[in-house]
DNA sequence: TTGACTAAACTAACCGGTTAGTTATATTAA
DNA sequence: TTAATATAACTAACCGGTTAGTTTAGTCAA
C-alpha cells in the first residue's frame, strides 16, 4: 500500500543528517548515553532508524561527533578572542566563550557535566586534546598573568573549576530550577550577560584581589 | 507504607541491605540510572538480585533512596554548623559540608551533576524539600548578611552556583584528570582542605568585597 | 514459625544494529 | 532522444541479545 505523495524535502530544510545530529544531542542531554533511545532519536528526526546507521557508524559514534563538535566549537570560540591579548581579557574570553555555547547549544552543558560523571569515558584521544587546548587557555592566561605580576599565583585548575562550574551549572539547572518551589526565587531571571559579568568578575576578583 | 523495622542481627559484615546500597550507589555514579544494572550490582552486593527487591521497591525506588540520603546527610552537615552564627560564617559552612560530604561518599558529586543534567528526575517531592532547604541556608545567609552590611547585595542564585560549581566539579573531575595528559598539571594534588579554603575565600571576597 | 536468604528459571519488553529491497535523480551509452 | 545504469537516500521488517522484574522451590537460624 502506497502511502501519500512522498514529501519532497524542499532545500530550505536541514539535511536528514544534520536533523539526526540534532535530535540526538537532544536526547542524549536529557536522558545520557545509555538512556537515549536510537529508536526515538530517529523518530524524533523523522527518518527512518536505518538512517541514523546510513549516515553514522553507531550510537557511540554518533555521540562522539557530538561531543567533537561541541568543544571544538568552544575551541573556535576561544580562538576568536585575541590569544595575546592581556591575561584578564583571555579570562574574560574563557567565561564568555563557555556561555555563548551554552546559549547556542542548550545540549552543551548537561552533556558535559554527564560526560564528568561518567570520568570521560566516550571522549575520544581526538577530542580531549580539544578539551586539553581550552584548559590550557585557562592555565596559560594564569601563568602570563603571575608573570607580569598583575595576578597573584593561583592554581590553575581552581581558576578553571571557579569559570567553567558556575557557567555549566547556571545553564544546566535550567530546567530543574523551572520545577523547583517558587517560593525560592531560584527560578529567578538572570540573563547570560548577567552571568558573564558575574563570573568574569569573581575570576578576575580572586586573581588580581589581596589574599 | 510500612518501613521495615532496622532490627539488623549482630554480624561481623555490614547487612545485604547495606551493601546492596553502597553498590548500587557506585553503579548509579559510574554508569548513570539508565547506564546501571540491577544484576550487575547484586553482584557487587555478592547476593542473589532477588534480595535487591525484597530490600527495595524498584531500581527507580533503590535510586531514589540513595538520592534522598544523600542530601539529607548534607542538610545534616549543614545543621551542625550552627545556623545562627554569622551570616560568613554560614557560607564558610555551607562550602564545608559539600566537600566533606563529597569525601565522604564519593558516588555524591557524580549523581548530582548526573541528576542536574537530567532536569531533577528522579527527585521525588521529599528529596526536593530538603535540596531546597540546603539552597535556603546559603539564601538566608547572603540576605542576613546585606542586611547587616557585611555583605553587598547579590543573587543568592550566582553565590550557590559559585560554592556548588566548583566543589562539585572539582571532585567530579578527579578521575577525569587522573586520566588527562600529565603536560597539563591538571593532576596536581589539591587537598579538600586547599579547595575548601580558597571556594569560601572567592565566595566571601565576592560577597565582601568592593564592586 | 518466620524473616532473611540462595539459586535458577522465566517473561515480556526493549535495545542496538542489520538486511533486503525501494525510490528518486543523475549519468552515460546507443 | 532515450534506454540502461549507477548511486544516494530511504523504508519495513527483522534479529539476537539484554533488561528489569517475577516466581518457585528450597535453606537456615533464632
Amino acid at each position: 500500500m502506497k502511502r501519500t505523495a512522498r514529501r519532497r524535502r524542499p532545500r530550505a530544510e536541514p539535511g536528514t543528517r544534520t536533523r539526526l545530529f540534532a535530535a540526538a544531542a537532544t536526547a542524549f542531554a536529557a536522558r545520557g548515553f545509555a538512556g537515549a533511545n536510537v529508536d526515538r532519536i530517529a523518530e524524533a528526526a523523522g527518518v527512518n532508524k536505518a538512517m541514523l546507521y546510513y549516515h553514522f557508524k553507531s550510537k557511540a559514534g554518533l555521540y562522539a561527533e557530538i561531543l567533537r563538535d561541541m568543544f571544538e566549537s568552544v575551541a573556535a570560540r576561544l580562538a576568536a578572542t585575541a590569544p595575546d591579548s592581556d591575561p584578564a581579557a583571555r579570562i574574560r574570553g574563557m567565561v564568555e566563550a563557555i556561555a555563548r555555547e551554552a546559549e547556542a547549544r542548550p545540549h552543551f552543558p548537561a552533556i558535559w557535566l554527564r560526560e564528568i560523571a561518567e570520568g570521560g569515558t566516550h571522549v575520544d584521544k581526538g577530542t580531549m586534546a580539544v578539551i586539553v587546548g581550552i584548559l590550557q587557555h585557562v592555565a596559560t592566561a594564569v601563568q602570563d598573568g603571575v608573570a607580569a605580576k598583575r595576578f597573584r599565583p593561583a592554581n590553575p585548575l581552581l581558576v578553571q573549576l571557579g569559570i567553567v562550574g558556575p557557567v555549566l551549572m547556571f545553564f544546566a539547572t535550567a530546567p530543574m530550577r523551572r520545577r523547583a518551589p517558587s517560593q525560592l526565587h531560584l527560578a529567578t531571571q538572570l540573563t547570560t550577560e548577567q552571568v558573564i559579568a558575574h563570573v568574569q568578575r569573581v575570576a578576575l576578583l580572586t586573581l588580581e584581589g589581596q589574599p
